[in-house]
This record gives C-alpha cells, structure tokens and sequence, in this order.
DNA sequence: TGGGCGACCAAGAGGTGCTT
DNA sequence: AAGCACCTCTTGGTCGCCCA
C-alpha cells in the first residue's frame, strides 16, 4: 500500500510543467493540475481554513498474488480545488476512472444486457518510434481512427454495433509515445468476432497507410464478451498495457504510461522528465474517455452527467478534521517547494491521533523548504545579474561597489521575501470562527484501489 | 520601497473532439 | 453541418516577482 504516490507524482507534474513554462514561455494544456489539492474549492465556506480528513478505510489490494481485505488509515485534502484533467494529474485520474468504472457498472452493462447486447473490446494501435514529431504522430493517428470509422460504418452495423466507450492510452516506452485505444463496444449476440477482426484489420491497415502510418498483423486485437474485464478500461494504472501477456508487443512490457514516468522522473532521471512533457505536449485536448452517442442510444446518461447514487454513509467513528491556516498549505506545497510537501503533510495527517500537532508542526516545515528553496533562488538571481555587470566594468574599485550595491540589494529582496511571506502565512487573527461539525458536505471518497 | 508586469485562481462559458 | 460529450480556457480580481 503506497500512501504518498498521488501526492508525490503530482509534485513531480507540477514541477515539470513549471520548469517548462519557464524555458519555453508556453504553457501545456492542464497546468490546473498545480493548484489541484493546494488551493480552496470555489464555494467554499472556509477560505482561509486548509482541511484534512483522517480516517480509516478496508482496502481490498493483491498481495503475493492473493486479494485481501486491510484497515489503513488514510488522509486527504477536504475542500479543495479539483482540475479535473483525466490525462495528467494522478489525483483527478483516479478520481475520474473511478467514476467511469462506477457508469460501466452501474449504468453501461445492465444497458447492455437489457438490450440483448455484447461488449466487445476493440484495441488499435500502430507502429510508432522514439525519432519523430510525437504531436504530429498523435494527430496522424486520430486521423485514421476517423478514417477507420467511416470505412468501417457497414461492418459495424452488420455486428450490432452501437457505439463505444473509447479509451486513450498513452505510455512511453524506447520507441517513443504508443497511443492507442481501447474501445468497449457492442455486438449482437452470435457475431463472429474472428470475421469482423479480419475485415477490422483490413479497414484499419488501410486507414493508417493514408497518414503514413502502418502496423502489424496484432494492429487490430478483438476480445469478446467474458474473455476480459469490462471495468479495465477504467484502470487508472492500465495493467493492460504494461504488463506482459496481454499484448502481443514485447516492447509494451518496456512501456511506463505517464505517472510511472513522473515517478522515474522525480528519482532523477532526466529522460523520463522530458517523455513526460513530450507525452503532455502530443495529448493535450485529446479525451481520454469518450462514449460517443453510445449513452443516448442505450438511454442511459452520459458519464459527464451520470452521478454516482449515494451509498449509506459508513462514517469512521474516530474520523478526524485537522485544520491549519490555508496560506500555509499554499506555501508549503508549492512547486517550487524541492520535497513533495502534500506528500508529507498527508503522510503526519496520518499520524495525528497519534501525535497531536505534528501535522501543523510539518505544515510549518514544509513552509520552511519552500522558503529557503526561493531565497536561494533569489540568491542565484542577484549573482546572475552580478556577474553580467562585472564583466562590463574594469577596475577594481568599480567591481567592488558593484558587488557591495547588489549585495545590499539581494538581502534586501530576500528581506522582503521573508517578510511579506510571513504576514501571508500568519494573517492577523480573524473574529474566532464557528468550525462546522456536520460533515456531511464532504465530497464523496475516491474509490482507492490499488491492485 | 513602489510601480509594473505577469502568474495565479475557479467555474461557467465556450472550444475541441467526435459521431451521425 | 449539426449535435453531443468532454474538458479546458477565459474572466476579472488578487497575489507575488522583478527591478531600480
């Protein structure tokens, strides 16, 4: 059970789409994902209050190959801003797989069965390398996926088809970003699926031969209804495609989809780092998932208005709400921050029935990092502009004042940095306010399943 | 210290992708 | 070309950095 992993990959993304902007000056679409959990939720009654809720949940996880049910204790952020970015940030693609897990389940197959149809899985990919334009390779292929669906309209209706539920993967292995799809779809009972993949295949090579693009023989995969788990396409972690045995690739084994690139990344390895903004870079806008007209021709609601029904609360009895000071949340998990700082503070959360006050008494030493990682930033400024003058000035006497000048200069600004930081962090106490008991606004669980 | 500039912020409006 | 679904950009205000 990996506690921090949310917290830590989306310091990395933060980090890496921060680092980007400042070398490029453009920005990738999704940067919300650096506010994501760190400021307060538009409505809130709170702003000024950062919360954490501890609590204990059973978690159903796979250990030594064997499923079992363990108690944790488990902290996350409460009223805060979601970015809702399905491609990039680890928080709200949990979050959401978990949502389109819940409509495959509780909307897309009892559909399904009450309209007498199959749900097939439909997996298209295409050969791709390292050396090339990603973006334009991305482009290309959503460009024969468009073609592959007029050329296929006859096929597809002869089979039953519906619609799909399309997934887009994107991981990232030696030969470069592999996007492909995984489309839950529905056939007649009866259908020769073995048939259909032969005329898919045809369709399919031919639709990537206009772009210029090609595949193998396995560029079409075909799995009916029971030979796979209809709920997969809504894995946040997509075993499918990284472990071996279910695609015929070998490279994919080698294939580490965006959050294995952010924790590569964030052990330092400088690769993953610009795969990742490359990936960013050639995804952007793309859907990750996209149901089509498929919900309206089942008659069920799309996944974008679909809400899972609320179940009976089970309220953790010794439940906890710490509070501190939101600006402090906000300088403490700051990308500029060198050590994941909602890692940490999540990580004491959980330990604060334990230990009380040792998750204010992180709070505050995460704020110290980040202090002491923009002094030094300042610090390098001032020297960069130093050293640019001196160059320019002759003698000694000049280069002396100049430094003593910029010198004055630099404790200056970090003097203010420090001060103007500190009132933020420790706003003037405010009329006491009345914290609410009633919990029952809290925003519904993630479904945590770490398999 | 103080002015200028640009990043940050949330959610509804609106853009984009996709299908028919 | 229109309609639908998904998701992010825009908006307008605040905050923070930069430079002299």
């Amino acid at each position: 059970m990996k506690f921090n992993i949310t917290a830590i990959r989306q310091h990395e993304a933060s980090k890496l789409l921060t680092k980007n902007f400042l070398e490029t000056g453009k920005n990738i679409l999704g940067d919300g994902l650096k506010l994501c959990q760190r400021a307060k939720a538009h409505h809130t009654q709170n702003p000024g209050t950062a919360f954490i809720v501890v609590e204990k949940k059973a978690i159903k996880e796979k250990i030594n190959g064997k499923w079992q049910t363990n108690v944790y204790t488990l902290s996350r952020m409460h009223d805060t801003a979601q970015c809702g970015n399905a491609h990039l940030c680890p928080h709200c693609t949990s979050y959401k797989a978990a949502h389109m897990r819940g409509w495959i389940e509780l909307e897309l197959l009892p559909a399904a069965k009450s309209g007498n149809l199959c749900l097939g899985l439909l997996t298209l990919t295409a050969r791709h390398r390292r050396d090339c334009d990603w973006s334009a390779y991305v482009k290309n292929f959503y460009s024969a996926l468009g073609l592959f669906s007029i050329s296929m309209d006859r096929a597809f209706k002869k089979i039953g088809y519906l619609g799909r539920l399309r997934t887009l993967e994107s991981p990232v292995g030696n030969h470069g970003i592999h996007p492909h799809i995984h489309d839950l779809f529905t056939y007649a009972p009866g259908t020769d699926l073995a048939k259909f993949q032969e005329i898919a295949l045809k369709y399919w090579k031919k639709a990537l031969k206009k772009v210029g693009l090609d595949c193998n023989n396995h560029g079409i995969n075909i799995k009916p209804e029971g030979k796979f788990d209809p709920l997969y396409v809504a894995k946040e972690m997509a075993a499918y495609d990284t472990k071996t045995g279910d695609t015929d690739d070998k490279e994919d084994s080698k294939n580490k989809n965006l959050f294995q690139l952010l924790d590569a990344s964030a052990k330092g390895d400088t690769q993953a780092a610009n795969d990742w903004i490359r990936a960013a870079k050639a995804i952007q806008g793309r859907d990750r998932w996209n149901v089509g007209q498929l919900a309206q021709k089942l008659g069920i609601p799309c996944p974008s208005e679909w809400k899972k029904p609320e179940g009976i609360a089970k309220v953790d009895p010794q439940r906890l709400l710490i509070s501190y000071p939101q600006p402090q949340h906000m300088i403490a998990t700051s990308p500029s921050n060198p050590r994941a700082g909602l890692a940490f503070i999540l990580r004491a959360a959980r330990n604060e029935a334990a230990r009380p006050g040792t998750t204010q008494r992180m709070v505050l030493r995460m704020c110290d990092e980040t202090i002491k990682a923009d002094v030094e930033q300042i610090k390098v400024r001032y020297a960069k502009t130093l050293a640019k003058l001196i160059k320019s000035s002759f003698t000694s006497e000049e280069k002396e004042r100049l430094c003593a000048k910029i010198h004055s200069h630099c404790t200056f600004a970090i003097a203010e940095y420090r001060a103007t930081t500190y009132s933020y962090m420790h706003p003037a106490p405010k009329p006491a306010q009345q914290v609410v008991d009633d919990y029952s606004d809290l925003i519904p669980d993630l479904e945590l399943d770490f398999s």
